[in-house]
DNA sequence: GAAGGTATATCCACAACGGATATATTTACC
DNA sequence: GGTAAATATATCCGTTGTGGATATACCTTC
């Protein structure tokens, strides 16, 4: 059980290397502004996955052009990527249950 | 955003009415065994959905030879019903998102 | 009548989170 | 050249959500 955070965190992540700002950007724009990480969850649950080795600071960077050197770009490690399918796998489950109880209204 | 506590709650109220010690072996059985609902949990939940009207407490009781006077017996409100249609839908979004990101393995 | 399951409830500590605040840099615009 | 807004990271403080443990009491089974 990942803290939801923790989860949309990986999923911003799945793609492409981030830093933490284009993070909560990415969450805003894929949950239609529903979703917005405050920056104390955000920076606590990055230094929590570090921790734990989901994932792992790069040094890689774009060019210099496109860059700011404030930023600290992430990315998804093995076991951050098998956490995510773990939990995603446990919500898809979770939505079955949703919809056989005919909670589940939009179509799929 | 429903405390998971709450939607499980919701979820085992869904097709009938159900006293709190039937709702944690309700969920145990629906999740196969992953979700054990603490009684700490079910309790200080179960009281805050009251206070939410998520949730009413019933008199309607079962014949008395299937009875137990102990047990407080509760039933989903509209509102109860329309905030897990909410949840519902939204986890629902969540598991499209993730399943674009290649981490739902398992079959629909 | 003893043991284990049923049933509700609370205490304590920890985990997760958002709002607010802080600091500094970069970009946009007039 | 100046200034306002956006970018970017970070921490403080209080609230909410949670599980493990404990408590109490009744019911069922053997």
């Amino acid at each position: 059980m990942l803290p939801p955070a923790v989860f949309h965190i990986l999923m911003a992540l799945a793609d492409e290397d981030r830093h933490g700002y284009a993070i909560i950007q990415d969450v805003l724009a894929r949950t239609n502004g529903e979703v917005r990480l405050s920056p104390a969850t955000l920076y606590r649950s990055i230094q929590k996955m570090l921790d734990d080795d989901l994932i792992a600071e790069v040094n890689e960077r774009p060019a210099p052009e496109l860059d700011d050197e404030r930023r600290r770009y992430y990315r998804l490690t093995r076991t951050g990527r098998a956490a995510a399918k773990d939990e995603a796998n446990r919500l898809a489950d979770l939505v079955r249950m949703a919809r056989a109880s005919g909670f589940v209204t939009r179509k799929a």
